[in-house]
DNA sequence: CGATAAATTGAGTTATGTCAACGGAAGTGG
DNA sequence: CCACTTCCGTTGACATAACTCAATTTATCG
């Protein structure tokens, strides 16, 4: 999606159990079982899900450089993090959360605004799960995206019909149909997995409810 | 819900533009369009919303007394906090949260403690809302409210089935089917607002899905 | 006690899910 | 480089869980 992108350096340095990761493409985040995991995405894209015993899935989100994910320390093993392309991160021991107050300003200005911001984006996905129907899911997913990739009109999925279903609660088909029909509206260009948003302001018009809560 | 209920002493005490708000019930917050706001619940109940300019609503959480809750400020006004019964809380500004390392290290693990059980929370919203049906659902919410009133079986529900519905992702006449159907096999005895809980066990078994990420 | 709101129930609708078929892209092995 | 396989996306037909609307009963509150 944006694997050229540059980042600034890591607010975590060293000193705090600071570990570089490089992920292949598809690759999954190794399980850590004796403590939560705070990860700072420097290259490429994470997608992060939970998974029910019987087989259901749902993809919490889709990060991208410059974001935060974290991991929690699982007895039964739920939560997944997955590369999308090829990817680098910074792995930090979750004593990060513990003992904020040991850190400095700025460390500490930028955990919080990322938990506001964390906070922020549940809400809307409780509306957007609970109240809002696939085309509006789908439009505000778009316009997620462009948003955090700079405005870009012109991208390309790195994840597949399956999973940005299980992102939104639908299942592959319905975003496909979905696609479909915001295509022959003239909302976006689909190809595949070549996006081109051709109307953001009838997009967001399609995602009203969801965009101006 | 749990009115008599006792709490410990505020983490966040004066100095910090703390202040005890008094609601009654049905009243809502006041609106902080100047700065955020962090509410910790003393006694009673709130409930918090996010409404769409065209009046759909979700039912971000049933709070209570030792719970914490977070209010943005919002130029658009679409997030509201309302007492379920007569409640009190303390009100401290957005500071708390801007520099969190001016703080001791108690008022700051609870904090955290907080942002952890908030995220948890977030994540398996999420999931309940994408990929669960309206019996798991239900059956997930009723128990996790038994969980957070000490175990009690036997509590009185002090929201309306709509409220209930909107927290769930549902409409209110789907939750009073779906009470129906849990109370035709035993699982609750319901009579409008007063709840008995006859089979946590076979609830669970029925939210196994979401109870198990 | 009357007025108003909430809960329940039934009948009918609909958005989305399920299942299945098909075509094409991408990856794999000879 | 080509056959082979597998996965992914698309489309259609059909099923169904949940929604909508409406009528009725039951609570709640002044």
């Amino acid at each position: 999606m944006n694997r050229g992108r540059k980042v600034v350096p890591p607010p975590l340095g060293n000193g705090f159990n600071s570990k570089l990761i490089m992920l292949k493409d598809r690759q999954e985040l190794p399980a850590r079982p004796e403590s939560d995991g705070l990860y700072w995405i420097l290259s490429g894209a994470i997608q992060t899900s939970i998974i029910s015993e019987d087989g259901r899935r749902w993809i919490g989100g889709f990060y991208l450089p410059g974001e935060f994910i974290l991991l929690e320390r699982d007895e039964v093993r739920s939560q997944f993090a997955q590369a999308l392309c090829p990817t680098s991160l910074i792995m930090t021991d979750r004593s990060v959360l513990e003992g904020l107050s040991q850190f400095d300003h700025f460390t500490c200005a930028t955990i919080t605004t990322w938990f506001l911001r964390t906070y922020r984006i549940a809400l809307r996905t409780g509306f957007l799960l609970g109240r809002s129907n696939a085309t509006e899911r789908l439009a505000f997913f778009l316009l997620d995206l462009m948003q955090r990739l700079e405005g870009r009109h012109h991208f390309h999925l790195l994840m597949s019909r399956a999973d940005i279903g299980d992102h939104l609660g639908l299942t592959s088909e319905t975003v496909t149909r979905t696609f479909t029909l915001l295509q022959r509206h003239n909302y976006v260009q689909v190809n595949g997995r070549n996006l081109e948003i051709l109307d953001p302001i009838g997009l967001a018009r399609l995602a009203a409810a969801v965009v101006t809560i």
